[in-house]
DNA sequence: AAACAAAATAACAACGTTGTTATTTATAGA
DNA sequence: TCTATAAATAACAACGTTGTTATTTTGTTT
């Protein structure tokens, strides 16, 4: 059985609740039983229990991130940031890989400080009984929740890639991007795509990735280019797509100007010249935590939604 | 505040006592009563408190999973089938990035049921304190700790693509896998490949691929190929190395025959045709999941080495 | 209708903490 | 030496559950 309060108190010979302020350093404790009281807590390896702690205090320094997504790999770098953040603030990040609902619903009971979610269009959206329970922050879109949202402005990444693609004179383009989803996110890129290229009058066609994996990626352009050519623009909707295409157009790749979605560290790494647009995924994380815990502490949840404006990052 | 058992007994003029065993569906509580607690339970949104529950129980239904290194591919999917076979026997999975000893004792505090380590060598064993207060079981290699640990037997791998490719008469190969690290799967393969060369005098060589990940291995194959050439048979360290090599030799990849560690689903999708070595993802993740099920249910934690054994797969 | 057993529900202690209140001990001033 | 005060420590209630024990209600038998 692990060691309690009391099991140290009866160890001291000092009562429980002693031995309580000692570990947390109370001032009404003086500093020489503390010392000793410390020492001995460390001695027999003494872990406070959480869920006792939990209960008088309704605190649990945990944040759940729920990341139904494990295989893509750009979510991983954001993930990793978000940790990294969370930790500089004291709190725990536990993640889960069950289905949005399943994973807030545990979360709750294990009485969480804040949830985390990375908002992939209405199958996503946590009922409004889970985010009037404990404070919610999404990863997402343009939409507007009952939590607040962090949303990286799509539509802008897509509008500054396309007016460097004419500024630089090339007019015949395709975006390759996921078509058929309820993904918000991919929506707002194929429509703000189109768009621009109507109003442009642009020559334009847009190919279906047949999902967001660098897999999928490759198998649908490997079809596609069995009857079709791609034009010498190429815009990607995210990170894996790009890397689908890599994959699928090795050594000719240098024939197209190719702009990615996503700015994560890995494109500076990468032998092939890809441009890419998105906020960087440092700031993502410090915004998405910093929201979250603001609302922790003051205990208010605006359903704001937060426009992070996107960079286009130009490569040789 | 959160709605609690006093809340529903004093809606439905009984007391708390008897919602708790209602809940339960206790045979104490006679049906109809049962009925309208659970109705108006759920109206009125009830969540129970695990940390209460576990207060008294000793059970939070939750394992922890420690996963330092996010950023691996071939990992996400063990961890993925971990999660379903979890949930398949009612726990919830809580995954950390931490290093492991923070992450372990973040799991002690919150009371966890049971730890899930990826062992990575020295840097990532438990220290016996945790791994006496929790059940353990790691997933790694071939040493024994104070906890069971599921090996996958990275001698024998090597060994099966070896004997296959003396049986296909090539005989000039090499190995590219992690060679500087402590990692002591790296290092069981390295050595058994060198032995097994030098015991059928195999003209061999070994690559350095300067890290796990497919990027680390793209720059050190790069910078390799400017002054050598790759030998007809290779054999890589792990699917991610074996990106590595696919991005790198692109069209000529099919003048090798390839071996990878990692029998992940994703190589039957390959294009280039490259055998894989190793124990399937889903009986990885099954064993796991059994051991360490097993020793919460019996209260034993054997400090038990398991070995599975790999097998190898041939592709046309 | 009284006596009893069985069924249903209520009351209570415990789990390991925290924060508040009560008690003991030490320190000082007269 | 005795009181007044401050400092140190102890005792206690509360958090939301579960499982055990106590009490009330219902039904049956005579």
């Amino acid at each position: 059985m692990a060691v309690t309060l009391k099991d140290i108190a009866n160890a001291c010979g000092v009562s429980y609740s002693t031995v309580s302020k000692a570990l947390k350093n109370s001032p009404l404790v003086t500093a020489e039983t503390t010392e000793r009281i410390q020492q001995k807590a460390k001695e027999m390896n003494y872990i406070p229990n959480n869920s006792a702690r939990s209960l008088v205090s309704n605190k649990s320094q945990t944040i759940g991130l729920i990341w139904p997504s494990v295989d893509r790999v750009a979510v991983s770098t954001l993930v990793s940031e978000i940790n990294n953040f969370l930790k500089n603030t004291g709190y725990f990040m536990s993640v889960s890989i069950d289905d949005v609902e399943t994973a807030a619903h545990k979360f709750l009971e294990l009485r969480f400080d804040g949830i985390i979610v990375f908002d992939e269009g209405e199958a996503s959206t946590l009922p409004s009984i889970i985010s009037s329970n404990i404070p919610v922050v999404a990863y997402g879109t343009d939409r507007k929740l009952e939590y607040p949202i962090v949303n990286v402005n799509h539509k802008q990444a897509m509008v500054l890639s396309l007016d460097d693609l004419m500024q630089n004179n090339i007019t015949n383009i395709c975006y390759i991007g996921d078509l058929n989803t309820d993904d918000i996110r991919q929506i707002i890129k194929k429509e703000t795509f189109e768009r621009y290229c109507k109003q442009h009058n642009l020559e334009y066609n847009m190919i279906d990735s047949k999902g967001l994996s660098a897999e999928d990626t490759f198998f649908a352009l490997k079809s596609y280019l069995t009857k079709h050519t791609l034009p010498e623009g190429i815009i990607c909707g995210s990170y894996d797509i790009t890397l689908g295409l890599v994959h699928t157009l090795k050594d000719s790749l240098d024939q197209h100007i190719v702009y990615s979605y996503d700015n994560v560290p890995q494109f500076d790494h990468m032998d092939t010249v890809i441009h890419s647009v998105g906020v960087p995924t440092k700031k993502i994380a410090e915004t998405l935590v910093n929201i979250l815990i603001n609302a922790i502490e003051s205990k208010e949840n605006h359903p704001d939604v937060y426009h992070l404006e996107p960079e286009l990052v130009k490569r040789k």
